[in-house]
DNA sequence: TATGAATGAGGCTTCATTCAT
DNA sequence: GATGAATGAAGCCTCATTCAT
């Protein structure tokens, strides 16, 4: 470390040079790969330092994604309102704007949103402290049971037809980490970012999908 | 000579043995947790003789994945040949005929698949040796070229409306790749096994949505 | 370490050089102040070849002081079939007997022995796993509860008149203990050994002692 | 003025503060275990107060033992006085009152006591600063000294037969530290203190064991 | 004088890889 | 070819000590 550093730096800051440290080197390595020392070195900080504020590796990593679960969760509750209050004509605008939920995620924090892609690979459930999992999973399944909930809503006000609330809940967020997942490799070789352009073309063939059954149903 | 060829014939399943006690092994705890003493242990023979053939435990890693990429080249190939004859009439023949190659090859060597997968995430082009990076992008290009060649002749034939052939082709692929993800994630937790459904489910929506665009341009 | 050097030795005796190795290590310096690294060199084999023999540092150290515990059982037992024959004819044959064992255990392993002392003041209940603590602990107990029944013996033959039990066991430990203590200090600085001398003299002194006590009830 | 003294004064108290806290947490875990951050907080201060006062963490150790060493010569003098004004009229008062002096020792400072019982194990010789080293040794040298001249004078004046004055010496110390290492380990189990009625009956069972060697000898 | 954030050496442990048998 | 004992680099984490404030 450079001698005549900074020794004190506000708490926060220091934490979110840490952070933003570990997002980076996680995202590129993936949890295993990773190691302190390096983010140590990529934050400018020390080893110790790190331990100053964060319990260890892992509680490193899960606070990475607490944030990002936390956002999620707010953009579901801001969609589940403009749903509640009818601001959605279509089954192609309602999901404009879940694929517009989940691009908005990723554009908050885009490392972030990496690091919760890893955190789905990744078996923590063996490694992780029981009450770190149960932290973030807790969040989780609270998103989960918001876009379940907004399903129901939509079909019950006739904005969708009557899917499969499971299967389409699933498709929908597959399709987002999956076509997320090929842009983003595509994106580190060709540097080229088709991300936003792409995640709206495929939302946009599942509205008309999902409208598809509709028509379907009728014409039976 | 029978001897030579004895013990070829004993060299090929000494190789498949630990290459499928390694599929078992990364699949379950992924590359980093997976230690070349528990894959030698679940082949039954000793540390050592796995590198006897192979050069490192990485190289073991993408020896895996050879025989699936060969398997999807090998598939795509089949399926080039039905769309040359004609035998799909719709896009939905289309897409349902694409995600049963997907389900093939899965279902094939789940294993396989799985650690394709984890490929997906972790780095190796930092550390895999230039030549094995070399033979599997090789394989993974003519793959993509396959699919995009198909989807051309498709659209010339009308049997697909005038797509964006490089976004269809992603959203198709990352659409199983992410479904596929969360399915087996579920998979792991409840025991229940949607995949097959699901991913059907999947590619009739986005063939319904693809056939939307069409009519859309008529309407236009 | 030497480039040349046998590689493979038979299990036991690398066992017994670790273990000898760490005895000389853990005496001089005490559990926590003793590193594997320095144990590894002293045993001139690398740090990583501790571990395939013993689990831990813990189970290194504990596994130095059963075979002591065990000899300190065997004696004991020996002892107590002296006493059931009668080969006893004075307080002062049994305590000089008694001195001669724990000198026994002394000179068969000074090293173990000195392990054992060490074991008595670092607190292992908290870092030690359950299963081997316990496992250490029967067998302490065990020594204890023979030291005991002997003593309740000699009562009862008139050998040893009426003391209390519980306090002539603790003095009986105590002073052996201490008196090695003291003398093991001075010889490390005088490199003159006291040791067998004192401790006989200390158990002259208490056998008398002991004895004493019978005339002043006679007295009463 | 004022105020300097009063510093002073502060600055004795400081000096106390830290060291009672640290002869608790060094008793309660031992000297490895130990961390100037517990001490510190037991302190109620910062951590690097700490190094205002003590050069480091072993100075901090051994300063703990001076003030027991110094106690010890002090109540050694005071026994020597006794002798010399013929105040025991028998080995037993002779012992009995060397017990209490001990004894006192511990009462007046048990933590500081338990401290130096762990200093007997550790090795601290090799990373002593040699001027601490030599500080204690001292006091140390001239508790003996005093030790020995008693016995020369109780010899000399009857009150004890000839004994072997280093033998005795060594016994008597050997007895007090073994027993209350056996007494204050079963106390940690079983919080039933017995320290003082153990202690007192051993320097019972020795006094009568050395007025035993006196018999023998005048027998014959 | 007091603080406590920061440091970095050092400890334990794992495991991919080698190599004598 | 096969083995598995041995190696040693590398990872996580702790904590005595320093120093800017």
């Amino acid at each position: 470390m450079k001698k005549n550093r900074q020794r004190t730096k506000e708490k926060d800051i220091r934490i979110q040079e840490i952070e933003s440290a570990a997002k980076k080197v996680f995202f590129r390595k993936g949890y295993q790969e990773s190691s302190i020392d390096e983010i140590a070195k990529r934050a400018d900080i020390s080893k110790g330092t790190i331990y100053l504020y964060f319990k260890n590796k892992e509680d490193l990593y899960l606070a990475l994604m607490l944030p990002m679960f936390r956002e999620v969760t707010r953009l579901s509750e801001e969609f589940e309102k403009k749903l509640d209050e009818s601001e959605f004509k279509s089954a192609y605008d309602y999901f404009m704007e879940f694929s517009k939920i989940c691009l908005k995620a990723y554009e908050i924090d885009p490392d972030g949103f990496m690091v919760y892609r890893a955190f789905q690979l990744e078996d923590f459930s063996s490694k992780v402290s029981q009450d770190t999992y149960e932290r973030l999973n807790e969040v989780a399944r609270a998103n989960n049971a918001i876009a379940r909930r907004c399903m129901s809503k939509a079909i019950d006000s006739g904005l969708l037809p009557p899917v499969d609330i499971i299967k389409i809940a699933d498709v929908s967020w597959g399709l987002f980490l999956g076509v997320m997942q090929v842009e983003l490799d595509k994106l580190k070789w060709t540097k080229k970012d088709h991300v936003k352009d792409t995640i709206e073309y495929a939302f946009t063939l599942i509205s008309k999908g999902v409208e598809g059954l509709r028509s379907k149903k009728k014409e039976k």
